[in-house]
RNA sequence: GGCCCCAUCGUCUAGCGGCUUAGGACGCAUGGUUCUCAACCAUGUAACACGGGUUCGACUCCCGUUGGGGCCGCCA
């Protein structure tokens, strides 16, 4: 069709880094990503790190550490603080062309002015006054060491444009002051520098958070003075806290990161943050970054601001966690058990002959050391473990407290946690001794959860009638659960009980007699 | 306060004038399964903010009211 006169398409994703990667940013650079994939564009990022001040390495390194750990691959990239040549000529430009003007105003002045005509009620706008300071002026000041910065002219009109979501948005430029567009001609400030990117490096969609809809029409304007072709623009709803406000620290985590730590996956993120804003206009509900790019669709973007909803994020991370093929799962729990001192990894230097990257050795993890008993655990008892509880978690930061007791010498637990429904500490005494009997008869050979389930089954069933003339299982099985586990709740005693082995199994039961006879 | 944006179940949303007793998902509740928790299955709960128009007919179009939100930096 009208594909090859048509302008390649290309977005851009335009974070500061002066703060982790926020999880609306996110948003907007997964709809960025998913709009240029879909169009066959190109997606670029450019790090906004004019501000000295606040922009930080570290927090670029998240933002990007983020950005690829979601799968959003750029196709180049940028770095504002690098592109100062450029900025100058256009500043100087505007400067010759007199669209732009040196102020020697102060900043208190300014300031008390500002908070003066807002509590008057009247839009905060400056008067211009520097405007008409002559060349010669000016540079005196200069020459003076007097403080200054740069304005743009900002001429009285009214500024239309057509957002892809919003439909047409309407701005009247008299309402806005000359603005501060650099702080000299080596610091130009956002939204020159947003204008001046955009238009070299031939940006056609701009696809934003909602918040910066009345930055619009200043660049707008400043395109228009530098002659500059205007971008379409897409402004994105907000994303909202429970109390629906804009989604910020107070309401909780709020970076990428954060949730990353907390062991949510990044299928989740991707699942859930393209849903905040958007829907494919059909009941499915669960897509891969690559299904997204097929189905995603800038006129399926909700106008209104959307509550993140933690409940839903855990529904999907429960979902996608019981998805995952075992292996790669239980790779990603390591590092929380390692954290949460459980395990400790063994680490086995493969020597290695000095290559070209001056690597001569490299540590790799060989295995596993229970921390607190010192026995070796392999990895496909690791698997075993993490195998019974992956349909039960829903977050990975909580697989500790989940499987501790595996990794444990022995459990702490309050003796109450023993007893089923009304038994007395007298027929407990009697269950658990039982208990230990049958689970001692059967041999190593014989040692699974099959067998295990079969012989325990049949025989609570006998001591529950025996005892209480009631058929419930509960009066054997809770016990050997809870004194296996010393848990309320957990996998079926059964596959614990194998996997924790005959001899641990034994002791346990006999920890639990011991602690109810004492 | 000014400017701008928004408005369907508690939440994310479907609906683009009649097909709707307003659909799905999460949540919540009940039941099933079950020693427990989870998972799974079944059932239920719950919404078109309000008032005017336009129209034979409005959740859907227009206006207003109300409510919510965003922005008002020599930050981005």
């Amino acid at each position: 069709m009208g594909l090859l006169n048509k302008k390649q398409i290309r977005t851009r994703f335009a974070p500061s880094p002066t703060g982790n990667l926020h999880i609306g940013s996110a948003r907007t650079a997964l709809f960025n990503y998913l709009f240029a994939r879909k169009n066959r564009g190109e997606f670029i990022l450019r790090i906004e790190d004019t501000d000295k001040e606040r922009s930080k390495i570290e927090y670029e390194e998240d933002i990007i550490d983020g950005l690829k750990w979601l799968g959003l691959n750029w196709d180049s990239f940028y770095r504002q603080s690098e592109r100062k040549d450029i900025y100058r000529k256009y500043l100087e430009k505007l400067l010759d062309e007199k669209k732009a003007y040196y102020c020697f105003c102060r900043k208190e002045e300014l300031e008390a002015k500002r908070q003066e005509q807002i509590s008057r009620g009247a839009a905060p706008k400056y008067n211009g006054k520097c405007a008409s300071l002559s060349e010669d002026e000016a540079e005196e000041r200069i020459k003076k060491g007097d403080e200054y910065v740069i304005r743009f002219k900002i001429p009285a009109k009214k500024i239309k444009f057509n957002d892809l979501i919003r439909g047409a948005v309407e701005f009247d430029s008299s309402l806005i002051g000359d603005m501060v567009i650099a702080k000299d001609l080596d610091n130009p400030l956002y939204n020159f520098t947003v204008t001046i990117d955009d238009f070299e490096m031939k940006i056609t969609h701009i696809l934003r958070g909602e918040d910066l809809l009345p930055n619009t029409p200043k660049q707008i304007i400043l395109q228009e003075a530098l002659g500059f072709t205007q971008p379409i623009y897409a402004h994105l709803p907000l994303i909202l806290g429970p109390d629906k406000s804009k989604l910020s620290k107070r309401h909780g985590a709020e970076s990428l990161s954060e949730y990353r730590r907390q062991g949510y996956l990044e299928e989740t993120l991707v699942n859930f943050l393209s849903f905040l804003g958007w829907n494919p206009g059909t009941e499915k509900e669960i897509f891969s970054l690559s299904s997204l790019i097929k189905e995603f669709s800038i006129d399926k973007v909700q106008k209104s601001g959307a509550v993140f909803n933690i409940k839903r994020l855990d529904y999907l991370n429960g979902f996608y966690i019981r998805q995952k093929p075992l292996d790669k799962l239980t790779e990603l729990c390591m590092p929380y058990l390692i954290e949460a001192d459980l395990i400790t990894p063994v680490f086995e230097t493969q020597e290695r002959l000095p290559n070209l990257t001056g690597i001569f050795g490299k540590e790799i993890v060989s295995g596993y050391n229970m921390k607190e008993t010192g026995e070796k655990i392999d990895f496909n008892c690791l698997k075993r473990i993490i195998s019974i509880y992956q349909e039960r978690i829903k977050r990975l930061s909580e697989v500790p407290e989940l499987v501790d007791f595996f990794f444990k010498e022995n459990l702490v637990y309050e003796k109450k946690l023993l007893f089923w429904k009304n038994t007395e500490i007298g027929e407990l005494i009697i269950i658990l001794e039982k208990l230990k009997e049958i689970v001692s008869q059967i041999e190593e050979k014989d040692w699974n959860s099959k067998k295990l389930e079969d012989i325990l089954i049949s025989e609570s069933d006998k001591i529950s009638l025996e005892l209480k003339n009631v058929k419930d299982r509960g009066y054997l099985i809770w016990p050997f659960r809870a004194a296996i586990t010393g848990k309320e709740s957990s996998a079926p005693p059964f596959v614990v009980s194998e996997i924790l082995g005959r001899k641990k199994t034994i002791k346990r039961i006999e920890n639990a007699i011991n602690l109810i006879k004492r």
